[in-house]
DNA sequence: GATGAATGAGGATTCATTCAT
DNA sequence: AATGAATGAATCCTCATTCAT
C-alpha cells in the first residue's frame, strides 16, 4: 500500500470521526479535539489533512452528500414506472439514513441552517442540491412528457417531493415527538401519488 | 407611563434585536455584547432582564412563535371551507415571515435543529409545536367528520401540511437558489388540495 | 428625634448588616447588594452614607473594634490581683466574642492578613492594635514593678498573651477541628500564670 | 530530559509564581493573568497544568506545607532534650519561613481565613494540620511520659506550642509594627519552657 | 509525517459605582 | 434623601491553530 493510500484511508478515518462527533454534538459544540480522539490520532495531524475545523465539517458532509447522490440515481434506474420511482427515491433516502446517521443529523441539523444564512458551504454543496432538484425535476418531466401524470411544473413538483422527504428524514432521526414509522412514508407516497396522478376526469375526456 | 411598563419596553428592545443579530449571525456566532449594540445598551443591562444567553435566545423564540400562534388561529376561523381554512394558514404564515423575517430565520435555522438534538428548548416550545399541528390536525379531523374531505389520518395529514408549509418558508428566506415566489405557495395549496380531495369517483357514487 | 440621629441609626443598621453578610461570605464573596438586603435598604443609598465597599468594610470593623477596646479595659479595672487582670481579660475577650460572633470572625478571617498585606486598613486600625498592646504592656510594667510577676519585657509578655489570646478565639470560631471549650481557656491561662510567675527561689531568696 | 520532568517543571514553575503573586495580591487581588505573566507564559498554558485558579492556589498551598511538614520532623529527629526538640521545632519553621516567605504569607494571610470559614481547602490540608499538631502533642506526650516536663494534657499544651509559633511567624512578616526578632524567639522559647517545666517545689517532694 | 504543548484572542458573566427620577 | 436601573471594566476560562521536537 502506498503512501497516497494510507494518507486517504486516514483522511476518511478522520471523516468518520467527524461525522460521529459533530453529529452528537453539533458543529460549535464540537472541538477539535474531540474529533481527533474520537478517530484516534493527535490534534496537530488533523491539521496536515485539512486547513481548518470549518474545512473538516465541510468535506464530511459533502462527501457523504456525494455518495448519497449516487445511491438514488441507482436505485431510480431499476424502477420501471414513475410511481416505483418515486417508492425507490424514498425508501433510497431513508435506508440510507438508517445506514448513516450521523450524516443526515448533522444534514438537517445545522446544515440547513447555514445554507439559510450564506457564510459557507460555498459553492460544492450547492451545486449539489441543485443537481439533485434537478433531477427529480428531469424525472417527472419526463413522465410528463409520457403522460403518466398530470400537467405539473416540474421544478415545483420537485420541490414538493423535496419537502415531504425531509419531514420524513426530520421525524425520523428527532428526539422529542413521535418518530416517523412505515405509516408515515406510505402517506407521503400516497399524497405524492395522488397530487401528481392524472385527474380521472381528465383520463376520461 | 410606569416603571413596569418601561421595563417591558426595554425588554422587548432587547428581545427585538437579539432577533435581528441572531438572524442574521446564529446562536453561537452572537456574542452578547452584539446584542446589547444593536439594542443600543450596556452589556451588562441585558443580564438584568435575562440570566444567560441562552434564555435571551429562548425568549426571543417562545415570544414570537406564541403570537404566530395567536395570528393563524384568528386566520382560520374567519374562513369557511377547508380550502380557505388552508389557504389562509398558509398565508397567515407567509405574511407573519414578510414581517417577522428575524424571527422564522432563526426558527428554520437553528431551532429546528435543536429540536433534533434534545439540548435545549425544554418544554415550552415543544408544547407549542404539538399544539400547533394539533390544531391543524383538529381542523382536518373536522373536515373528514363533514365529509368534506377524503379519510385521511388527521395527524398524518397535518404532517404533510407542515411539511410543505416549511419548506415555503425554508425557500423564501434562504440566500442562494430561486427564491419562493407566489407560484409556488400556489402549487403548495394545489398540491394540499388534490391530496386531500374527495375522489371524484367517491364525489359519483 | 433630628435628622442626625435618623442617620446615625441608619448608619448602624448598615454596619451590622455588613457585619453579618461579611462574617458568613468574606470581603470579597459579599456583594453591595447583600449588604443593602441584608440592612433592608437600597444599593444606592449606601453610598450616602459610605463612600466605597471598602469603606464599609471598614468602619464595619473598626467601630466594633473601638468597642471592644472599651470593654476590656473596664473589665480589668475592677479586678486586683495580676492573675484577675488576666482572666478578666480573657474573659472579656471572650464574652465579646460570644456576642459579636460576626466581627471576630471578619477580624480573625480576613483582616488580619490584610494587616500582613499592608493595602487597606491605612492608620486607625493600626493605632488601635498598638495600643492594645500597650495597655496589656503597662499593665503587665505594672506588675514587674510591684514584684508581683518575674522580670519580664513587658512588650514581649504582651505579645504572648495576644498570641494565645488569638489561639483561643480562633479555635471557637473555626468549623472544623475540635472547637475550644473552657478548658483550653484554663489551660491558656495557667500558661499564661507560669510562664509569669516569680520562680519559687525567687521567692525563697 | 523527559517529556514529563520538563512537565514537571513547568508545573513547579507556575506554582512558584502564583506563590508570589498571591502573597503580594491576595487570591481574590490575583488574576490568572498575574499568574500566567509572572511564570512568563500564556494564560492559556495554565489550564494546562491546572483545571482552575482555585486549584493552582490549593497546589500552590498544599505542596508547600508537605514540605515543611517533612523539615521539622527531620530537625526534630536529631534533638535530643524536649528543650532542644523545641528549639529545633521553632528553629525550624522561622528558617524554612525565611526561604518560603511566600508560602507563608499566604498561609497566614489568607488560609487560616478560609479555615475558619469551610469552603475550600477541603480534606487534605485539613489533615495536614491536625497530624501536624499531633506530632507535637506526641512529642509532649513522651516527655511527660518520661517525666521530663510536667503533666500537662499533650494536644493542649501542642496548641499552645502552635499559637505562640504563629504568632512569631506572623510578626516577622507584617509589613507594619515593629517585626519579630531574635528576642522574640528567645522568649517564646522562654516561655514554653517555663510552662512545661516541671514545678521546682514538684521535684523536691 | 506525527505529535501535543503552547498560545492568546474571544466570550459569557459579575458587580462596584453612578445618576436620573 | 432614597431608589434601583444602567453601566462597562474586569475576570475566568475555552479552543482553534501553530510549531518545535
Amino acid at each position: 500500500m502506498g503512501r497516497k493510500e494510507l494518507g486517504a484511508q486516514r483522511r476518511c478515518k478522520i471523516l468518520q470521526a467527524a461525522r460521529t462527533v459533530f453529529a452528537r454534538l453539533g458543529y460549535t459544540g464540537t472541538s477539535v479535539e474531540d474529533i481527533s480522539a474520537q478517530a484516534g490520532i493527535a490534534k496537530g495531524t488533523l491539521y496536515l489533512y485539512f486547513p481548518s475545523k470549518e474545512q473538516i465539517y465541510l468535506a464530511a458532509i459533502v462527501e457523504d452528500a456525494r455518495e448519497l447522490d449516487g445511491e438514488w440515481r441507482a436505485a431510480i434506474a431499476v424502477a420501471t414506472t414513475w410511481r416505483e420511482k418515486l417508492r425507490a427515491y424514498v425508501e433510497a433516502r431513508l435506508n440510507y439514513l438508517d445506514a448513516h446517521q450521523d450524516f443526515l443529523r448533522i444534514f438537517l441539523m445545522e446544515f440547513r441552517g447555514m445554507y439559510l444564512q450564506g457564510n459557507l458551504l460555498q459553492s460544492e454543496l450547492h451545486r449539489f442540491f441543485q443537481q439533485d432538484e434537478a433531477q427529480m425535476a428531469q424525472l417527472l418531466a419526463a413522465a410528463v412528457a409520457r403522460g403518466e401524470i398530470r400537467d405539473v411544473d416540474p421544478e415545483l413538483a420537485a420541490i414538493t417531493v423535496t419537502d415531504l422527504m425531509h419531514g420524513l428524514m426530520e421525524r425520523r432521526l428527532r428526539v422529542w415527538g413521535r418518530p416517523a414509522g412505515p405509516a408515515d412514508t406510505e402517506f407521503a407516497l400516497d399524497a405524492l401519488y395522488r397530487m401528481l396522478a392524472r385527474p380521472i376526469s381528465a383520463a376520461r375526456s
